[in-house]
DNA sequence: CTTATAGTGAAATGATCGTTTCAAAAATAA
DNA sequence: TTATTTTTGAAACGATCATTTCACTATAAG
């Protein structure tokens, strides 16, 4: 039988998800990515196949751990407003911890690699994807509970939702003012009421 | 006297501009760059320095562009609804005639740069400045002439607007449907009146 | 204890990176 | 025409790029 991997590969994940994210994808060298994991490059190559199967990893596993925070708080409201509040308040809260003014990985690579690589464009629609069923079932459930209005359809309001809170990450890259940010979610979510 | 420069500078821009706008600042080689141009590698370190010089100049060049792309628009405009639907209609067109997907070089260069290039965080900064002072106008006279609401002060709702422009321009990389693209738009202007 | 298997380390692969060098060519002023 | 100035073209710079190679080592089943 063989030797069994001997490092952890979450820990990997997360040392190499921290490059990626401070450098972008083409900023990041597989030395950079060596250093970082204080894996061998033969060993990098061996367990993840090469420098974009590994960012496609990181991708994942960056997404999982933001879903994981989406599923906490959603579980955590009693209504729909706590539930869309809770997502904005969590995205405030990257945005004033971010002391590197790196913004978001996924939106990064979004603007970074869409246009140039199939297998990232693939996964940032079915990221989006998700991203709008989540707000979508907010949304409708809010209508249900008659918080938010009909004006528009749930997946209406879901497409503006999304695009808020990548307008909202963008803007928090220069703009960390905890007051201006709370000010614009508030104005971001009045159109819902 | 010397021999002058022979090639059109703007040209030169021109073409930078859409490879940079293409593949992004690191994924740009000085090849790309000398292929697009046509000019040979040493001239273009003769009259621009460097890449990230060139870089430089390239986000001026498409930034006044721009600039005079809203003057224009802002010219025609009426009123402060006309204004402000003309500038988000100028993006929607922007959008759907971007068919690589490529994003906005401005946006895509924020979120590659920003954290990485002084130079750049001052030019974000300054871009940032500039174009909340174009909303705060817009909105200020739509105050004045009681069109838009007084709920959030016109530098608020000025922030508020810079963000939901990025995010339209993110959410427009994936999502080219007019119909999506005008609805969201719709809604995140219906909170001025 | 052998043997099969796979992770590891270090070096090397050829290609490409941004930048520099320098002689030749071109253009103007005297 | 000659002197002066600057753009060119082509080659070369050392460094770094992503990836491969392969001998070596560690592991666990037989």
């Amino acid at each position: 039988m063989p030797k069994v991997e001997t490092f952890n590969r979450n820990t990997v994940l997360q040392k190499a998800t921290e490059v990626f994210h401070k450098k972008g994808y083409n900023g990041t060298s597989m030395q950079d990515l060596v250093d970082a994991t204080d894996l061998n490059r033969s060993s990098i190559y061996n367990s993840f196949g090469s420098k974009l199967n590994m960012f496609l990893e990181v991708l994942s596993h960056y997404q999982s751990i933001y879903g994981n925070s989406f599923s906490q708080k959603l579980a955590q409201s009693y209504n729909a407003t706590e539930a869309i509040e809770a997502i904005f308040d969590l995205y405030i809260h990257e945005i004033i911890n971010d002391n590197d003014r790196k913004g978001c990985l996924v939106i990064n690579c979004k603007s970074e690699m869409t246009n140039q690589e199939p297998l990232i464009k693939s996964f940032m629609e079915k990221n989006q994807d998700r991203m709008i069923a989540m707000l979508e079932d907010i949304v409708t459930k809010g209508q249900m509970e008659k918080i938010f209005n009909q004006n528009q359809t749930a997946g209406q309001y879901a497409l503006y939702l999304f695009s808020s809170i990548q307008g909202l990450r963008m803007t928090g890259i220069l703009n960390k003012n905890e007051n201006d940010l709370r000010n614009l979610t508030r104005t971001v979510l009045k159109v819902l009421y």
